[in-house]
DNA sequence: CTGCATCCTGACCGATACTG
DNA sequence: CAGTATCGGTCAGGATGCAG
C-alpha cells in the first residue's frame, strides 16, 4: 500500500491503544510497569548498568528472587539487556536498551514526585486521619 | 535557628528523601503510586471532575470495591477531593487537588508511554519467547 | 447511586535449599 | 555470584448482600 507509510502506520497503532480498555493489552504493561520494584530498577539502571549484586545493593529490602524476576520481565519485554560473563564466579550485568532509556526518566519522575511531594501527603494524611479517629 | 527559613528546611527534607531505602516512607508512598488503579484512576480525573459511576465505567474492569478504595487513598494522601451531594439518590463527585494535578501529567505519562511503545514491546517478547520456547 | 462488611479463592512473595 | 525450584503464609481483590 503505498499510501501507508510505516510512520503512519505506527501513528494508526498508537492512537488504537487505549490502557482505559480491558481487554487492551497496554493496560496489561501498564500493570506490568507498576509492579513493585520495576520503578526502583529503572531508575537505578538509568544510572548506568549494573550487576545483580549491585542492584540488590542500591534496592534496599528487595529479595533475590524478586529482583530477577523484575528483571526477567524486563528483559523480555525489551527494556533491559543481560550480559553473562562466563568466569568463575559468573558475572552478569544488566543495562538499559534505547527503549529502557525513553522509559527511565518518566519512571524516575514518579520517584521524584513522591520524594519531592512526601512532606505535602504526610500533613495531608494527618488531617485526613483527625477528621475520623474512629472511622 | 535563625539561619534555618522554612523553603530551606523543606529542601533538606526533601533532599533527605531517598525512595532506594527501604525505610523511607516515600518507598510506601511509591508503591501507593504504583497500585493497579492508580494510574488510571489519576489519568481519568486529569480530564476533569468525575462521579463514582463515571469513574467506573471510564475504567474498565474496575470493581466497585477497587475503586471506592482507590479513591479514599488518594483522598487520604491529599490527592483527591471527595465531595457528597446529599440528594436521593446519593451523588458523590471526585476531584483533583493542586497536588494531585501536579501528579496526574507524571501518571498519564506512563500510561502514553505504554500506549505509544507497545508495538515494540511487543516484538520483543516475540524475540525472547521465540529465543526459548521451552525454557 | 454510593459505600461498607463479609467471605473466600488464588496469586504474590519471602525463606530455604540446591545447581553451575 | 547468579539463578531455579519448592513450600507455605499472607493478603489482594472479586462476589455478594445490606444500608443510607
Amino acid at each position: 500500500m503505498p499510501t501507508a507509510t510505516a510512520a503512519q502506520r505506527r501513528k494508526e497503532a498508537r492512537e488504537a491503544y487505549d490502557a482505559f480498555l480491558a481487554e487492551c493489552p497496554t493496560r496489561q504493561l501498564l500493570e506490568t510497569l507498576s509492579d513493585k520494584w520495576m520503578g526502583l530498577v529503572l531508575a537505578s539502571l538509568g544510572e548506568g548498568p549494573m550487576r545483580h549484586s549491585e542492584l540488590a545493593r542500591r534496592i534496599a529490602g528487595v529479595s533475590q528472587k524478586m529482583l530477577t524476576q523484575t528483571l526477567r520481565t524486563l528483559e523480555r519485554d525489551g527494556l533491559v539487556t543481560r550480559t553473562v560473563t562466563p568466569t568463575v564466579p559468573v558475572r552478569v550485568d544488566y543495562a538499559l536498551t534505547p527503549l529502557g532509556h525513553d522509559l527511565a526518566p518518566v519512571m524516575i519522575a514518579i520517584k521524584t514526585w513522591a520524594e519531592a511531594h512526601m512532606d505535602e501527603v504526610r500533613s495531608a494524611r494527618e488531617s485526613y486521619d483527625e477528621t475520623r479517629p474512629s472511622g
